[in-house]
DNA sequence: CCGTATCCAAAAGGATACTG
DNA sequence: CAGTATCCTTTTGGATACGG
């Protein structure tokens, strides 16, 4: 049995995880909710559909390649919904479907934490730092 | 009184979007927990303290860099606790704070919502793909 | 109005080597 | 065991220009 380098366990490790990660989709699916901008867009649908320039501003400070980027993805994923009325100009509205409300209350949790207790965390910083 | 240029208009845009994210620690909160280390570890944490070590373990494929910098981010911000143990060879110990024990039922429940609709997520990909 | 396409700078993050 | 320091690749994301 031929002795095993360390580079060779560090490979083998590797695929390990890698393998876990396609087993484990939860995995995968926890880091895209992890993103800031699926975040805001979803509260930013939290009371009612939105159209495209709507939410530009609601999401202040986004880009036009995030945004479409990240509705593209909730679209992908069954959070958000496309609509589009061909009128001229043409008019799209976005909302959540009932799965994306479905996540609303979690995602609402976050933002609603980080009001609450911003207050504590800067305390903490200030005592770290200082 | 001067016409202002498009580049004018983006850059006090920009300017104003600063100044509110200055003025909203919030919004700089919720991007920090939107991360997917933070959501990660504090989950590892759930059941009680552990070790460095332990830590790498159960967060599979994380790399010492990027598990020291989530645990120094959220010791910084008050969520979790470092104790060492000044044996040889040294021992230190991570835990959930009492701020980061309130914030674990709102990241468990990411993680939960996760796992109980991963199968919807993907039967919707594979709608949008097909 | 609602995007797409491209370029490019900045940041994230892994690999590796080394230390108390 | 529990890190730190460095290099270097990959990814992210803003700016800009253009199209249906």
């Amino acid at each position: 049995m031929a002795t095993r380098t360390a580079a060779e366990h560090r490979a083998e490790a590797r695929r390990a995880y890698d393998a876990y990660l396609a087993g484990c989709p939860a995995r995968q699916l926890l880091d895209r909710l992890s993103d800031k901008w699926v975040t805001l867009v979803l509260n930013a649908l939290a009371d009612g559909p939105r159209r495209y320039a709507g939410l530009s501003r609601k999401v202040a400070g986004v880009s036009q390649k995030m945004l479409t980027q990240t509705l593209r993805t909730l679209e992908r994923d069954g959070l958000v919904s496309r609509t589009v009325t061909p009128s001229v100009p043409v008019r799209v509205d976005y909302a959540l479907t009932p799965l994306g409300e479905s996540l609303l209350p979690v995602v609402a949790a976050v933002k609603e934490w980080a009001d609450g207790h911003i207050e504590e965390v800067e305390a903490a910083r200030a005592a770290y730092d200082g």
